[in-house]
DNA sequence: TGTACATCAGTGAACGCGCGTTCACTGATGTAC
DNA sequence: TGTACATCAGTGAACGCGCGTTCACTGATGTAC
């Protein structure tokens, strides 16, 4: 019967459920190379092995976090995104990137298991690019949508070097229907939102950068003024 | 004899060499968690106990390691900076740029361990502060040399954040004389810089960037003329 | 509605592995007189 | 220059730990007729 198939299904559901919710918390003590599905069975009060009837490797393990990560952060600047008003892309952009950090300051690990370090030997699987991009996704959609509307008005107008044009191409997959310029403004901007995340969740800020909130808006709203994007709406 | 006593020394310098040099060996291929004192000691044809006759233990050898490699990028970055005419800011911020990316690339493992995701577990001591501010250091003199010769003409002159202001003044250690909004965006270039080669080396740009040598170039760029740099003198 | 069979979850033991660190020791190298 | 002593490097055995994965198994849950 397909009620009582799914009563076998459903706990299935709710113990992979609570092996990733483990795993996650794991994750958040000793960090990637910490994670151990001997552990994990131990804090399900389950015998080591019955693990793989949910996980067969420990990298499928992997590869389930990560997938749930990007999906996370992906979610969260869509959210933060679609809360402002469509024509109030500097309020879009600042709010995107305050959804990025706030969830990698939340998730510090996960944010590290996605942006840090590779962990050794483990190879992300092609199932793992859709949930990767949706983030970028956003950010590129906010700059499409800007351009065409005409509310990007960068104070420096100089334009891509020739060499980037192929790569340009490749871009426009995310960021359709603007010059290369912008899109080049627009890698700079991606990175150096991610590189600000990394760096204070990484220590590089320890004893040097203190008031991290503030000066994390400053940063993105440089970044806001270097692609030309409008200040946010008031009221932000 | 202190000749003699020398030759002891010297020996020992060269075993503690040795020993980090197949450390970092070892990073390289495993990363920094399948780091062995164990494994290294197997390859030195000692062993296992007599490492810790050169390192006590084995997050003594991480913070040699550490600190031998925020002194290489260091050292690079100085190198780079100090082969450019002095008043050629944009050549100097260029050749700065492209030496800690060449660095990283040619040390994938030891610029994860410097800028990736912490060791978990391990917590640097205070003496690596000294080599990792190094690199920062070539930049903050650029930006203040660069200022003092009135090179710097920012296309964006938007004033700093209020809440930006202890932050600065903290930061001024590093790049004295200058105002607010040109340490912001000091800082704001920093932070792009390091973002980018992460994403390089970790492999965010994978499908979507592939020329990478250029398309660093560009961002490079666009960080200098957002800074206000002057474009690089010609023979760059 | 009841029975025969198939699927599946969890067990427990085992394999084979590697790790950091301690400790008492031997023997060589360096030092002081 | 030679001897007595101290320092130091390296040995080998051991402690105690944890790991991922395989495998034959039991017993419960689900399915088909």
């Amino acid at each position: 019967m397909s009620a009582s198939r799914t009563a076998r299904e459903r706990v299935r559901a709710e113990l992979t459920r609570e092996i990733t919710d483990i795993a996650r918390r794991q994750l958040a003590t000793e960090g990637a190379a910490g994670l151990s599905l001997r552990a994990i069975a131990r804090e399900m009060g389950m015998v080591s092995s019955a693990i793989h009837r949910y996980f067969p490797t420990k990298d499928a393990l992997l590869t389930a976090l990560i997938i749930d990560g990007y999906n996370a952060v992906g979610a969260a600047a869509e959210r933060a995104d679609a809360a402002r008003d469509r024509a109030d892309f500097g309020g879009r952009w600042l709010a995107i990137c305050r959804a990025v950090r706030d969830w990698a300051l939340a998730h510090p690990h996960e944010y590290a298991l996605l942006y840090g370090s590779p962990v050794p030997g483990y190879a992300a699987p092609p199932d793992t690019v859709a949930a990767a991009i949706r983030d970028t996704v956003v950010l590129g959609r906010l700059a499409t949508e800007a351009h065409e509307a005409g509310a990007l008005d960068p104070p420096d107008d100089h334009p891509a070097a020739e060499a980037f044009a192929a790569d340009a191409d490749r871009l426009r997959e995310f960021i359709p229907n603007v010059p290369d310029a912008t899109i080049a403004r627009a890698v700079t901007a991606w990175t150096a939102l991610y590189g600000w995340i990394s760096f204070e969740l990484f220590g590089q800020f320890n004893n040097v950068i203190l008031d991290r909130g503030p000066a994390f808006d400053q940063h993105v709203h440089n970044l806001a003024h270097y692609q030309g994007l409008p200040d946010p709406r008031p009221g932000e």
